[in-house]
DNA sequence: GGCAGGATTTGAAACGTTCCAACATGCTGG
DNA sequence: CCAGCATGTTGGAACGTTTCAAATCCTGCC
């Protein structure tokens, strides 16, 4: 910058201004600083704007698994927010471990990044509580963490309302529930959704298959395990707690010669990209994703603008939608 | 830090030396400055640090598309290697867009990252040069980029070459090459390793399908075109340029009711996730992805440590590996 | 008791910006 | 003709570290 100034013969202020506030400088030195700028290939340094300013322009979004399309899509929300006004975002990846997670907080801190969006893993309420005692605000993204954060989450009673719902208007009376472990609050959630809607219908019933972790092999498990039943005491549907769940079940239905959704309609839940793309694309529920990290980075923005005295935390909840595919299907038989 | 000196009774020097050579500080003031810093909970800044170093410790991975598990495990690697070094690492998306990858650019020349490791969209050579220019070094992921910039890729030919190979030995002599445009390098060069083995059998055929992207919709079409082939002159097994092709034309096949592999055998690539999640599990041509990430942070780390006189540009090539499913499991009628 | 020499500690100068009070300059109206 | 004001420009003090030469403190030794 010094160098542009000499260049451009006028102070380091000058060329300052004409940076941040370029209506304060006369048009003709504008110019003749632009120009010098360009040709010195000058390039603010924004560590020193930063350290100046005491402003980061860079929030964090610490997710817990980018491999998910979930969290990638989440991110992407982040991002176009973040990118309306000008920020950078760090994106982190704690991949479900603790000790990761707090390292990224840690680095975190020390960036003096402007605002933090976390899913976190465990109950870290109380690190995040230290993390916002150090003065940055923290957004907690798909989970709830109670009124003294901001959140934004999706409704899951409701999610598993819509899919038992859908499943019982299509005539089905023996579902099947396909998730777990129920310490998890979703698979817990859309478990009492679907109790909720099948508990309205009088004679239907739901069979619980908890399973010990949603990915594609416990699908699989649980379609071995419906497959052995015999036929008259076989749900006719299953509502699984995700798509990657539903996926294996599916996998594990055509691999044993069984008909989805002749013999076996499947519901699963995120409606992934995936999901569309299977043998029998899947009906799913599909959470607004984008949205959610739009709106999570824009509650974080307002937080870090307001006075933090009388900030109020608010809880968004996103109302989920059902996708429906081949997977459910009316059967023509019925 | 000021007051973590003032309460411990010592210099900002001390303080500093502490925290940066504590063995140059006598164990008794240690243990006292190391007590302040826990009472008053100091953290670092790591922005003055950074100005003050003239290192930012922080490097950042320009992905094209963090939807894609591909990339995902990219970073992963990337993290890692960064990780091990104490080094932070910023993931951008550019979405294939080359504006939005033009601005990452630029933020994060301002931000003066240590280095940039880069899946450029389009020939973005001069751009990147530029960088380099600045004093940033500049890797490139998954695309080569010519003898002047480091660079880690995997062979496509050779990939291209494995899984026609693959099919030829399972007695295959019409098979379908379903990719493109061949704009894209890489649906070329497999391509050109499939041309290769299947001219080195006599007898044995190709079948070129070009699509227009490498989604699942053109997957689709792609079967909807074969299988709209009489029996006679239909290819019996098709190698996909990617998984989501190869997931898209398994899906029509189920649809139209003709049997993978009995009708027609499928190879993949990528080894996504999901392959193996299909209904009929797919063979797949395995890029080493975490490795890759690894690898190319670890060029750029050298990069960025060596004398940038003498450093020499490495173009690290790995090669793919076919993971074998059900997908061309040999047909019991053969 | 004084001193060399190593071990510690200190103080002040950077790093590249932003911010602000103060200083010029030119113009208006009385 | 000058006070008063708007408009541009300048200089220097921050921001929170690291770095390094210089100062100080010990220790053992003659």
């Amino acid at each position: 910058m010094k160098d542009v100034a000499a260049r451009a013969g006028v102070s380091l202020g000058t060329v300052s201004n004409v940076l941040n506030k370029p209506d304060r400088v006369s048009v003709q030195t504008r110019d003749r600083v632009r120009a010098a700028i360009e040709q010195l290939g000058f390039v603010r340094n924004e560590t020193a704007r930063q350290l100046r300013s005491g402003h980061s322009r860079t929030l964090a979004y610490v997710a817990l698994d980018s491999g998910n399309p979930f969290f990638t899509d989440v991110a992407e929300g982040v991002q176009d927010a973040a990118e309306a006004s000008g920020l950078a975002v760090f994106l982190c990846n704690s991949r479900e471990d603790g000790g990761r997670q707090d390292f990224y907080l840690d680095m975190l801190e020390q960036q003096r990044v402007e605002g933090i969006l976390i899913t976190p893993t465990d109950n870290a309420t109380d690190r995040l509580e230290r993390v916002r005692g150090r003065g940055i605000p923290v957004v907690v993204v798909d989970r709830d963490a109670g009124p003294d954060f901001c959140s934004v989450t999706v409704d899951d009673v409701a999610g598993g309302e819509l899919a038992a719902t859908h499943l019982l208007e299509a005539g089905h009376r023996k579902i099947a529930y396909i998730g777990g472990p129920m310490t998890i609050g979703q698979a817990a959630d859309r478990l009492t959704g679907a109790r909720a809607a099948v508990a309205a219908v009088p004679g239907a019933e739901l069979v619980v298959l908890e399973t010990a972790a949603l990915n594609v092999a416990e699908g699989r498990r649980a379609g071995e395990r419906l497959a052995g039943l015999p036929t008259s005491r076989r749900p006719t549907a299953a509502f699984c707690a995700n798509d990657l769940l539903a996926l294996g079940l599916l996998q594990r239905m055509v691999r044993l010669g069984l008909d989805v959704p002749g013999d076996l309609a499947i519901v699963g839940y995120d409606d992934i990209e995936f999901a569309e793309a299977a043998a029998v694309p899947l009906t799913s529920v599909s959470q607004p994703r984008h949205l959610l990290g739009r709106t999570a980075a824009e509650l974080l923005l307002a937080e870090a603008a307001g006075d933090d005295a009388e900030h109020r935390h608010k809880q968004v909840v996103f109302s989920p939608e059902l996708v429906v595919r081949a997977s459910t299907a009316l059967r023509p038989s019925s």
